[in-house]
DNA sequence: ACCAATTGTTGACACTGTTAAGTTAATAGC
DNA sequence: GCTATTAACTTAACAGTGTCAACAATTGGT
């Protein structure tokens, strides 16, 4: 039986390890458990990824694009930029609620990330926050958002924002004194009544 | 030699976990490693903490305890209750970003939190908090800031905007392409337009 | 068929959180 | 003062973990 190629086999162990990972947790996420998966000794991952952290980096880089691609979906729905720019936060923020675990993985894994900076995760996340930016760029461009600052700009503002709420309601981790339904449409509201608003 | 209270050895305990936590990042934090440096053996703090859950817990209420005090002092500088949100809002990031680890232990640990809520984790958060819910409320009743929303979701957007450009910050996560200290202020006024701003 | 390189296996090391059983020290009742 | 009780602590052990080194099997090229 030939065995697959490289990058083929390091998919199957990623796929091994996001099974675990969706059903119980970052706790259930190890080169053992992953081994038994795919009927191989606990050590032969090894041969693909050089470290865990190096593996939940690859896991991490999936999520970005996952997200990335929920955005894109969202704003295909519309033609408005301004519209796209509600859409595409709802669905970012939505994502994020429907698989917090995915959403804390992707960003409450503060490691040895500094080095090591992986490339490919690099790119996600870069590809993940310029469909937010092209979007604001868009509207601005439309003349639906007179930005009081530069697009680029602008869109870190959104990106915080939502990152920010979800963040902090992802396990339901703070308890505020509003509901996140009605908190989501008005931090995006506010920053761009912020934005059209005159210096 | 008389041993001391049960609630000055958790703080003991805990000053121990700090210090390892302080120096070496959350993966030094073990009961072993705590032991030796109170010349325990390593299961004694059992006694004071029933997991490493709960002793993490309490470390993270310490951290907002901290964080709270560095707030209040912010606003003490100033009588104006605008700018006390402004010095607030920058005392708030200017702490998280100084200390990153810190930061990170207080929100970015999703484990079973859900469970177990820990009323002393809850009320260190609650009282965080209020501390911006109470100048914005101030900033208000003195006509400085004309809110399209009640104080309290107010708040909460000011919350959560400075969270999430700071947590996306926190030890370089995100690359995003505008610094941080123009980012700050950004966030901060542009919120307050958007609260500003007609609906 | 042989060699070299890739891939997989086993054993071991140094850790970890956690529990159970046993030991010592301090305290309270009389 | 002596004892009974309880609290504090220690040791041993279990079941895991990431990681590495030595070894075996398998593959592809010539």
């Amino acid at each position: 039986m030939t065995r697959p190629q490289v990058e083929l086999r390091r998919e199957e162990i990623l796929d091994a390890a996001l099974e675990l990972f969706e059903r119980d947790g970052i706790e259930a996420v190890s080169f053992r458990r992953i081994a038994s998966r795919l009927d191989c000794s606990y050590s032969a991952p090894y041969r693909y990824f050089a470290s865990k952290h190096e593996l939940l980096t690859a896991l991490r880089a999936r999520a970005f694009r996952w997200i990335e691609q929920r955005m894109v979906d969202a704003i295909g729905a519309s033609s408005s930029p301004i519209e796209q720019l509600r859409m595409l936060a709802r669905a970012y923020m939505d994502a994020a609620l429907e698989r917090p675990d995915r959403y804390a993985l992707m960003f409450f894994d503060i490691g040895d990330d500094d080095l090591d900076p992986s490339p490919e995760l690099v790119e996600a996340k870069r590809a993940a926050l310029s469909v937010c930016t092209r979007v604001v760029a868009a509207a601005e461009k439309a003349g639906q958002l007179s930005l009081r600052v530069d697009p680029l700009s602008a869109s870190h503002l959104f990106w915080c924002g939502a990152h920010g709420l979800v963040s902090l309601q992802v396990g339901s981790q703070f308890v505020m004194g509003r509901a996140y339904e009605t908190l989501a449409p008005m931090m995006i509201d506010t920053l761009i009544a912020g934005l059209n608003a005159p210096p």
